[in-house]
DNA sequence: TTGACATATTGATGACCATCAATATAATCG
DNA sequence: CGATTATATTGATGGTCATCAATATGTCAA
């Protein structure tokens, strides 16, 4: 899709689905959980709106469970949209995204 | 500033904005010649609406030259923008921006 | 199958915002 | 100074969207 960068920001666009994106940052969560996690901010179907925009973005990925769904950020989608602003905006930058390596993740 | 990545998101989550800072990446124009360059697509007011916001988020840089101003886009900042998002929403990857050296400008 | 729980959808409402025409401000020139 | 050009601001309007209460859908347990 060519409005894929659009896309991208008009989902980090509020404050609501970027505090739900450092919720799932790392952990996998429940949508009452997640409800719990805002602390009264927004009720459940705020939040299950909010997960729609964001999982059609691809930026959480979602995993049934009985009858809950866990979420999750999508990381690596997150780090190839931010790879495409780059390209398109500042093409005299270049960036190297490098994964993590599992024996670094708990440094720095 | 604590909600930078939200204004950041914000001022690209419109389509108009990115059709500007695609055009104002890599040259200067006047408001003018934006409006111009956008094909008719908005009127100067709303261009001068848009630089507002684009300035305020630093996303582009201004130059007065006599009664006219010079509009470019900030890649530098927009690189830290992206940098910030990755730093916060994706922790288990790594970036290393690298600016592009003055040789290397006209190869890809 | 019934009841309880988890999540999604619907419809309404209010807030924010993109856009425009009209006008104001600012800078240059004669 | 007044005229002209370049850009910014104002006020109005329509569209988009975040939010909620209410309800629907889906899933499991007994």
């Amino acid at each position: 899709m060519k409005d894929e960068s659009l896309q991208f920001a008009k989902a980090l666009a509020d404050g609501t689905r970027q505090e739900i994106l450092r919720q799932l940052c790392c952990r996998r969560l429940t949508v009452n959980a997640l409800v719990l996690a805002l602390q009264g901010q927004v009720r459940q179907p705020t939040v299950s709106h909010h997960l729609r925009l964001l999982e059609e973005a691809g930026l959480v990925l979602v995993e049934q469970r009985g009858r809950q769904r866990l979420y999750t950020l999508n990381q690596e989608r997150l780090t190839s949209c931010c790879g495409e602003l780059m390209r398109v905006y500042a093409p005299d930058y270049r960036l190297a995204p490098v994964p993590v390596s599992e024996g670094e993740r708990e440094e720095a």
